[in-house]
DNA sequence: CTAGTTGCAAAGAGTTTGCATGGCG
DNA sequence: CGCCATGCAAACTCTTTGCAACTAG
């Protein structure tokens, strides 16, 4: 899973960042702020740098905000495994990324493949929808 | 579903153009090169904007390349209705996007609705996956 | 040591905006 | 004719790249 082998001061920063955050997505800019907030500054540029390969490595997970251009990065990992076994729902209103483990889905997904012919992609598919705490809220 | 009332000649065929390729993504300078290959030059601001409320009213999908940032735009009529009946995947290698229409679809989300307590919304969901024919060409 | 990383600043890509002109209704 | 749309170019935002200095392994 860690295929960086350098661990930098830079590095090490934010990957903790991203990890204190992982219910939520973080613009590069909202990582920038934050970590020169805590006094942890880092160029911009490196932070680029960094996102591509955990992206790559699938330990981070890219998102694109609605409307804007701005990318969105959220930590993926799911301490059990790699993510490869179940879903992911994306409360469009709160912006929480959650882990759906659940036989139907992959019985659903069985089904799609059998009738329909289509190979859903479990890692690049996300839901989106209003979560729970949303509805609740009145939210979204 | 036209909430454009004035209808232009750059209007009408932008709109063209993404009813003709209703089957692909198109980034703007797709739309820019077609159209002006066919000698109907339009300006790059007014394929935005327009682009912009077309996404509004629902009559156009906006993707995200993977990867770069470029949007992609896709007309998203499906003659009989809406698009909120039913399901839509995309092909991650042919860039096609399909409707799906299926009971099982509606139960399964009706199922996440009821026991995860998580309303998935059908109009930003998208499948991503490989579908029949790519599937069949060794594709993806 | 040495290969990979960092940070800056400059370049690049994609998109938005201001404003004068044009054209639909 | 009034109001909205168009087109150009400039401004803007987000991201990538080049390069010299740095540093983990």
């Amino acid at each position: 899973m860690i295929s960086h082998k350098y661990v930098t001061r830079q590095r090490k920063d934010i990957l903790r960042c991203l990890r204190q955050n992982r219910d939520r997505h973080l613009s590069v800019d909202d990582i920038l702020r934050m970590l020169s907030d805590e006094g942890c500054a880092v160029g911009k540029a490196t932070v680029y740098r960094f996102l591509d390969k955990l992206v790559q490595d699938g330990e981070v997970r890219r998102f694109t905000s609605d409307g804007s251009a701005v990318a969105l990065y959220q930590y993926n990992s799911c301490e059990q495994d790699d993510c490869t076994e179940h879903f992911h729902i994306k409360g469009s209103a709160c912006g929480k990324l959650e882990h759906l483990d659940c036989e139907r889905v992959k019985r659903f997904f069985a089904h799609v493949r059998r009738e329909h012919g289509f190979e859903v992609d479990v890692r690049r598919t996300v839901f989106y929808g209003i979560c729970r705490e949303c509805l609740r809220n009145g939210r979204g």
